[in-house]
DNA sequence: CTTACAATGTCAACAAGACTGACTTATTAT
DNA sequence: ATAATAAGTCAGTCTTGTTGACATTGTAAG
């Protein structure tokens, strides 16, 4: 309502509140679609999207440290640590002491922990390729550069921090 | 690396595991940054997500059935009853027995509800608004169609439907 | 009219995953 | 020596999801 007939020809005629509530809703329900696979998958191992974004993380970084995932994450270390405590009694998550500051602990996937990562990890890309595939590279570069500015500066900046590392 | 270098000619040379891995991660830093604002507001109230979302599409949707309701957030009756009650018992939702069908109960918003939604709302809208803005038209168009690729067949027509009761 | 089905609501129990607060143990830094 | 940091832990709480069972009311079909 406070902007649908607001012609100011400052081109941004294309931001009606509709459009807005539009964007919302997609978030909202392409949500729910980037999670479900995963999700089936987990299911079978008793797991939830918790051990998920850890082991994505870990696989992503590998030797990072509690605090660096805690930072990522945002959640609290008890938060964390339950989740992590099962990834490393389950064998998947292997924790060493840190060389240079013995207080650390960096964490790796063991081959177990990369099985279960690889599996996830192809469920969600598949989609996702779909996705792109479907929408083509214009989309791509689109949506990509949305999500980017949607987010707080600090996610941002762990983001692209993440997006160096990885080439 | 399973396709990283998978040089094929058929104009998917974008989809790379890195640029999935992007796509992924972007989607998990947005969703928090696209929740966050609501989260605070939400906060104050005692109130969750689970609230916000009954009230956005009780909003978009004045007169809408349990069922419905439950469709599109897709959780049990049990659990969205009670979100439902304690919206209901704070008037910031009022139930109306169906004219057709008296089985059925339609939702509306009190003007107490329509206050908080319009604060969530106008939260969320604030950044989708300078998102979009900053990215610009082409990048908006893209975001939304690369999102509707990503959804469930069922969620993306929930979504249309929605969309076409906006105008 | 009776029987079946549908829409809603409710009770109880449970689990994941987040939180706060307090406290311990190593280790490092000042 | 003392203080700060990294990690882990215990206990308790909250939201939000689940299952399963059951009750109520209204509609539909025979």
């Amino acid at each position: 309502m406070s902007n649908s007939s607001n012609i100011t020809g400052d081109s941004l005629l294309y931001l009606t509140d509709n459009q807005l509530r539009q964007g919302i809703e997609a978030m909202f329900f392409a949500y729910r679609g980037f999670t479900a696979d995963p999700d089936r998958i987990l299911g079978e191992y008793g797991y939830g999207r918790a051990h998920h974004r850890a082991l994505h993380f870990i696989n992503g970084s590998p030797g990072t440290t509690v605090n660096n995932l805690l930072n990522i994450l945002g959640v609290t270390k008890q938060s964390l640590n339950r989740v992590l405590r099962t990834l490393v009694d389950d064998s998947l998550v292997e924790v060493k002491i840190g060389v240079k500051d013995k207080r650390e602990r960096n964490l790796y996937l063991t081959s177990q922990g990369h099985q279960l990562q690889e599996r996830l990890s192809s469920a969600q890309s598949n989609r996702m390729r779909k996705a792109f595939k479907n929408a083509g590279p214009n989309a791509v570069s689109g949506f990509k550069i949305v999500l980017e500015a949607m987010m707080d500066p600090e996610l941002n900046r762990i983001y692209s921090n993440l997006r160096e590392e990885g080439h």
